[in-house]
DNA sequence: GCGTTAATTGAACATCGTACAATAAACTTG
DNA sequence: CAAGTTTATTGTACGATGTTCAATTAACGC
């Protein structure tokens, strides 16, 4: 079969889903795409290179849905838009996040959105600084919370046996941590709802900056 | 030599710092030990076992700076010192995000310096989901955080050279990226100052909330 | 000193990323 | 269409990794 970057890459992401990041080894992908793992070294310098092009493309294809629907929206709206959406795109691929953790972005698809939301930002009144802060901490904070969510759903609905609730529970009943205990259900239950309860102390934070500057 | 778990561990943890995480290998590792690699599994089930326990002793040495000095101080100071003191830890050792990530704990020591925080939290007024939210979401961006700088400054100083802001600003100079390219600096410079701003970011948010819940 | 348990060795296995000369397939040109 | 050139794939090999396990050695209790 012949085969070109893209369709390697998108065969890529596609075994990416079936087998998880550690299964993804060249010889699978090879066969994947019938042909011998060495061909992939004519279209890739090095496996670490594929997967930098793998996250670009993960990255590229969702740069659409981090903008809000309606555009005259409010700069929170947007940023809310940009973090959800992210999340919603990571967990697209099975290890989506830890995959793109640790990679180095090819193109620039992905700074599009960030750059137009960066923008509304401005506009709003934030400074330069406070708005990279701003998009940075969302960013980061999305692509840790999902490495979590995915250790816990593989794949959406999922759940791993490694994470059985009710075993945490009785490991640590025996401990003086009744906070801790409490804590597991809010943790490994519910992301959706506890993603964006984070998201939104990040909001209230950058919307109090915003206050204070206007005050003064 | 002989070996015990614990030893073999602070030995890995030393062996990470000189090597990083894709160089630390059982061979090389049992090597600094004077000892073949196969010896290792007696002590350890796998090499994911050994990581676990790794990233477990590593926070477990880090709880104590997870308290803030004065223990009368308000709940803001212990969950800055929560996550200041999280970083540093994380710092310590190369690597020290990227291999705590999608590592499960196996003792609680951490988790009591977490206990200890949330207590404060509720003592201040927020309810459990909303302390055990705060908490998971500093967590979430301290980690997401490190792993970023940490690929930029593998060791304390010492900068990657796949890092050249330079560069970076020429690449992205012929795109229509303007707030991108200004990014630069504020991204990949002064990560420490960087990471106070994020971090003040979601204690603001908690404030508010906190403010709103009196007001009611 | 003997016997039992704890710890280590040595050699092997399957699998991985990667390199590269030989080969085939796909275009380009006359 | 044939010859020649570039593009892509094969086959095979190399070194390294995590892991297994029977055989061996070291340490300890009586």
């Amino acid at each position: 079969m012949k085969v070109n970057r893209e369709i390697l890459t998108r065969g890529a992401l596609k075994l990416l889903n079936d087998v998880g990041l550690e299964e993804l080894t060249l010889r699978r992908l090879g066969a994947a795409l019938k042909v011998r793992a060495g061909a992939l070294y004519w279209h890739f310098k090095s496996k670490e290179e594929l997967l930098d092009e793998m996250a670009t493309l993960l990255l590229a294809d969702a740069a659409p849905e981090l903008l809000p629907a309606r555009k005259q929206a409010e700069w929170n709206v947007w940023v809310a838009a940009f973090g959800e959406g992210l999340r919603k795109a990571l967990l697209r691929y099975r290890d989506g996040a830890r995959m793109v953790t640790g990679t180095k972005l090819t193109n620039t698809e992905y700074m599009k959105a960030a750059e137009a939301v960066g923008t509304q930002l401005l506009k709003a009144g934030f400074t330069l600084r406070q708005s990279v802060v701003l998009l940075s901490t969302v960013y980061n904070y999305t692509l840790s919370f999902v490495i979590e969510e995915q250790a816990v759903f593989p794949r959406p609905g999922e759940r791993s046996e490694q994470y059985d609730l009710q075993r945490r529970s009785e490991n640590l009943s025996s401990e003086p941590l009744p906070l801790m205990r409490q804590a597991g259900p809010i943790l490994f239950d519910r992301f959706e709802r506890r993603y964006k309860e984070g998201l939104a102390l990040i909001l209230q934070g950058a919307t109090s900056q915003l206050e204070a500057r206007k005050g003064a």
